[in-house]
Order: C-alpha cells, then sequence, then structure tokens
RNA sequence: GGCGCUAUCGUCUAACGGUUUAGGACGCUGCCCUCUCAAGGCGGUAAUACGGGUUCGAUUCCCGUUAGCGCUACCA
C-alpha cells in the first residue's frame, strides 16, 4: 500500500531575490493540481546555497505568489506538520539521513581537493570524454578515512552510483525515460560546508514532507536518475515526477533576464494585472482542449490536467501577454479599475488632481476599449488631466482651415447658452453651428476635438464634452483659437 | 564531446489513425461600421522539419537523419 496516496504538491523554489515567470509557471501548475485534485500545496525554500542567498527573498517570493493568487497550506510563516518549510533549518535532517547513506555504502566520504577534480575535469574534457569523478576516494580505508576525519581534513560526501545499471525515470509528461549509470556522476549530496546539495535535500525533505507528485522544469530531467537512485538507497516510495518543458526567449533558448524581463515583480510594476500573467503563463505548456482562452484562476483550477501538458519548450510572447492584459482588463470591474487609476495618478504628475470619482469613471469607460494597460488612461490621454499643452501638427495642417476659428467661435458661443448639456445636448449645438456657418458637422467636429485635446484620436468626441465640462470645453476652444497658427 | 528532451502557421496551440480543403488565438492584413483613434463584425495571410517504414489509411505509431534546447558544479 503506497504511502503516498494523499496528493501532495510543493514548490521550491531558490532564494535568489524575485520570482521568475518559469517559476511562477511551475508554482502554478502544482496549484493547479493540487486544488483540482483535492491535494496539499506546499512551499518550500531551498536555500542550500549560501553564496546565492538573498536578503528579504523569501519574504518578497511570498509577497508575489500571494500577488498572483497562488495561496499555499504549508510552508514558511504559515507552518505544517512538516516544518521546517526551510532547508536551512534542517540540517541535522540531511546529516543524519548520509550517516545512514554511509553505512549502506550508497556514499562515501571524498577528500580531494577542488583544485584535483578541477585537474581531473580539465583532462577528460581535453580528450573529449565525459566529466565525472573517478571514485578515488571510495577505495580508502576504514582506517584511512578515520584519520581523515580526525584531523579535519575537508571533505565532501559523494552518491556512489552503482555500475552497469539500468535507471528508469517514470514521467507522466514524458513515459518511460532511461539512463546509463556508468554515465552518471557520482554526485556531490553533501558540501564542504555541511550544506547538502539541491540532490541531497530534495530527496530527503519530497520523502519526509510524503510528496506525491514532482512537478519541476525539464531541466531537471537529467539529474532525477540521481534521485531515483537514492530513493532507492534509502528503500524509499519514489513519487510521480512530472518534468514541465520549459519557457523561452523569443530565440527559443531557456528564458532568461538578458532577453527582457522574467521577474512577475517586473511584470507587476509594468502594469499587468496578476489574472493576465496567470492565464498566459498557464497557457504556455498547456491547455484545456476548448477554444476559450480567457480563464480565472477557479476556471483554471476546474479545467486542469497534468497529462494535458506539452512535451515542447514554448516561447514567452510578449504580444500575446499584452492582448491578454487587454481582455482581462476588459472584464474587470470599475471600481477595482477606478482603485489602480487614483493609486496610479497619486504617483503621477496629476497627483494634485481634482476630479471625482464619478468623473474618473467616466474616464475609465471611455478610455476601456483603447488600452491595454491602466496607465495608459494618463499616457493616452493626458487631456483628462490637463488642457492640451501642444496641438498635433499633422492634425492642424488637414483639420484646421483658414475659417475654422469662426466656426469655433460660433460654436463656443452657442454652448455657452447650454444650461447643465447632456452628451446629447452638445451634439445637437454643435450640428445647430454647423449649420449657422453653413457648413458640415466635420468642419466643427475635428478642430474641436483638437481644441480639446490636442490631438486627433480618442474616445467619442461628446464623451470628451460631457467629461469635460461646459466651462472647460469652452475655455480650451479659445485658447486653441488663440494658440493656433 | 557525452547524455537526455523536443519537433503542427512568425508565436501559443487544437487534432488522442479515418469526421481535415489541418481548427482557434496573438501578430500582420483587407472590408464593414464610424466624428477621430480604438473596440466590434466579416474576411485574408501562414504550418504538420526531412527520409524511411507499419497500416486499407498517417499530423497522429516505429526507426533514422537534421535542427533546436536542456544537463554535464561542493548552483538550484
Amino acid at each position: 500500500m503506497s504511502y503516498l496516496n494523499q496528493i501532495r504538491v510543493r514548490f521550491a523554489p531558490s532564494p535568489t531575490g524575485y520570482l521568475h515567470v518559469g517559476g511562477l509557471r511551475t508554482a502554478l501548475y502544482n496549484y493547479l493540481f493540487a486544488r483540482k485534485n483535492g491535494g496539499v500545496f506546499v512551499l518550500r525554500i531551498e536555500d542550500t546555497d549560501r553564496a546565492r542567498y538573498v536578503e528579504g527573498a523569501v519574504e518578497n517570493l511570498i509577497v508575489t505568489l500571494k500577488w498572483c493568487g497562488l495561496d499555499y497550506d504549508e510552508g514558511p510563516q504559515l507552518g505544517g506538520n512538516y516544518g521546517s518549510y526551510i532547508q536551512s533549518e534542517r540540517l541535522e535532517i540531511y546529516k543524519k539521513h548520509i550517516q545512514i547513506l554511509i553505512e549502506l555504502k550508497k556514499a562515501y566520504y571524498c577528500f580531494c581537493t577542488p583544485e584535483r577534480i578541477t585537474e581531473l575535469r580539465d583532462s577528460q574534457q581535453k580528450v573529449n570524454q565525459q566529466t565525472k569523478y573517478d571514485k578515488l576516494c571510495l577505495h580508502l580505508t576504514q582506517n584511512e578515512i578515520e584519520e581523515k576525519l580526525k584531523n579535519n581534513l575537508p571533505h565532501v560526501v559523494r552518491l556512489n552510483i552503482e555500475i552497469d545499471k539500468k535507471v528508469i525515470v517514470e514521467d507522466i509528461i514524458r513515459g518511460k525515460v532511461e539512463f546509463d549509470s556508468n554515465l552518471l556522476d557520482d554526485q556531490v549530496l553533501l558540501k564542504g560546508d555541511g550544506y547538502p546539495t539541491y540532490h541531497l535535500a530534495n530527496v530527503i525533505d519530497d520523502h519526509l514532507m510524503k510528496i506525491s507528485h514532482v512537478i519541476r522544469g525539464e531541466e531537471w530531467l537529467p539529474s532525477t536518475p540521481k534521485h531515483v537512485l537514492l530513493y532507492d538507497a534509502f528503500g524509499w516510495e519514489k513519487p510521480v515526477f512530472a518534468h514541465l518543458p520549459l519557457l523561452l526567449n523569443p530565440d527559443k533558448s531557456k528564458l532568461s533576464k538578458r532577453q527582457g524581463d522574467v521577474a512577475v515583480e517586473d511584470y507587476r510594476s509594468k502594469g499587468y494585472l496578476s489574472e493576465s500573467l496567470v492565464n498566459f503563463v498557464a497557457l504556455l505548456g498547456w491547455n484545456p482542449g476548448i477554444e476559450q482562452e480567457i480563464f480565472s484562476l477557479d476556471e483554471l483550477v476546474e479545467l486542469f490536467s497534468i497529462d494535458a501538458v506539452n512535451k515542447a519548450g514554448a516561447v514567452f510572447n510578449i504580444e500575446k501577454l499584452n492582448a491578454f492584459n487587454f481582455e482581462h482588463l476588459r472584464k474587470k470591474d470599475d471600481r477595482e479599475v477606478l482603485r489602480i487609476l487614483k493609486d496610479l495618478l497619486t504617483k503621477s504628475k496629476y497627483s494634485n488632481h481634482s476630479l471625482a470619482d464619478d468623473t474618473l469613471l467616466l474616464i475609465i469607460e471611455a478610455m476601456r476599449p483603447r488600452i491595454s494597460f491602466v496607465k495608459d488612461i494618463i499616457e493616452n490621454s493626458p487631456y483628462f488631466f490637463e488642457p492640451p499643452e501642444s496641438y498635433d501638427q499633422e492634425v492642424i495642417k488637414k483639420r484646421w482651415e483658414e475659417d475654422t476659428p469662426n466656426y469655433l467661435r460660433t460654436l463656443a458661443e452657442e454652448y455657452s447658452r447650454l444650461n447643465t448639456p447632456s452628451k446629447d445636448d452638445y451634439e445637437k449645438a454643435l450640428h445647430k453651428a454647423a449649420e449657422t456657418c453653413g457648413v458640415g458637422n466635420g468642419k466643427l467636429i475635428h478642430s474641436l476635438r483638437l481644441a480639446l485635446s490636442g490631438v486627433g484620436g480618442g474616445p467619442g468626441l461628446y464623451d470628451i464634452l460631457f467629461i469635460l465640462g461646459k466651462e472647460e470645453s469652452i475655455k480650451r476652444i479659445y485658447t486653441a483659437i488663440e494658440r493656433i497658427k
């Protein structure tokens, strides 16, 4: 009877300072798998590399995960029955287990200096051999080992890989993958500083934390046979493996910093909605087989199936992410967009604007089909927050004629007679002014737009008038007459 | 170099041997709508890497070639 019948998965990042989008995808698939199957989602921090530790990284990771909506059931700050969930706090556990391995002769002390290892590797490389430790220290006698240990000689502990063995990795996504043990290196399990390597720590923790499914990136596939050997050495039941396809740069290499943003935090600060990022990343390597593409996190949980995950890597395509953001922004509640907009305004040069929420809501309504980001409201239509600083030359050339000032004056006079006008009133008054001038509406419409906004495009003209209000609109008309040409 | 993984439009993908003139989305693009810019509606563009098998029939199964990627640390 398996003791892994309760579904328990984990996301096990190392605290390097930020959450990589590839990491987000891995975390998301783990989360979706757990939620879909009534399992438990564990967060575990793999901080066994002291050199790479970044202050505050764990806290940041948790904040970012939370922003994405991925709440974990056990982990740092939350606790659980299998803690600690931070590997640097589990050193004694690893030491205890490494002793078992040594007694079993599945692992052995190695006193070789880093220099010797480097030399060995170099010489192997020179003759195009695979690089591998030569098991020199495996042949030390018990006395020699004890002597060296007594003298506190620096050492590591290595996995003793058996020769001539076929190691099979069973993977949900890729099927059976076979490795020849003769090609596997005697991996360091316990480092000179007493910390375990990933290989040792992840196997021990996954076992102790009763992880049933290891869902992680494909870059781990080549080292999985070592993990399998470790499970076998301990006599432990193996979890089910699922190696996810990689997220790729446009040039198809593994997604990296050099070719754009990779931190979830970067996308967050650029104004992407977490829903968009999560939705987009979910569809990189998986899809539910229906034509719908826009999903909430809950819908993803409902639809998710680990069996449907693809094998091939997927390019992280910003253009499509932007389209997802457009879609999610359209679906977002008015009040939430308002909250975001007000927050952005506070940080902008319009921080002392005096627009009421109702007016901002009108602006949001007018701009929503024209933007992919909330910040675009401020960037694309600054005229809602301040009078135009300049007027688009192209539009002037095309729409501003000799008689335009006269038409606009007539229009302004018409508008000044209005009393708390509606959009409709603005339109009717414009028609009337055009008639008075004996010209088509178009002669007024385009030049009026230019006078009000300084540009040639944007929301409906009467929407702009209504949002700006009568006084401001008239003021802008006269200003434009003065300033243009 | 060795080992491993992968291979459908430019990109993300659908097709779980036959319902396929290979479907959708993004991008690009044409038309319509229209006070502009968008949005929206209706179209268009563009793919099974190559070669062998298996089969009555291969995008789908097998083998090889090629290409891409990953791993090859006392990093994860």
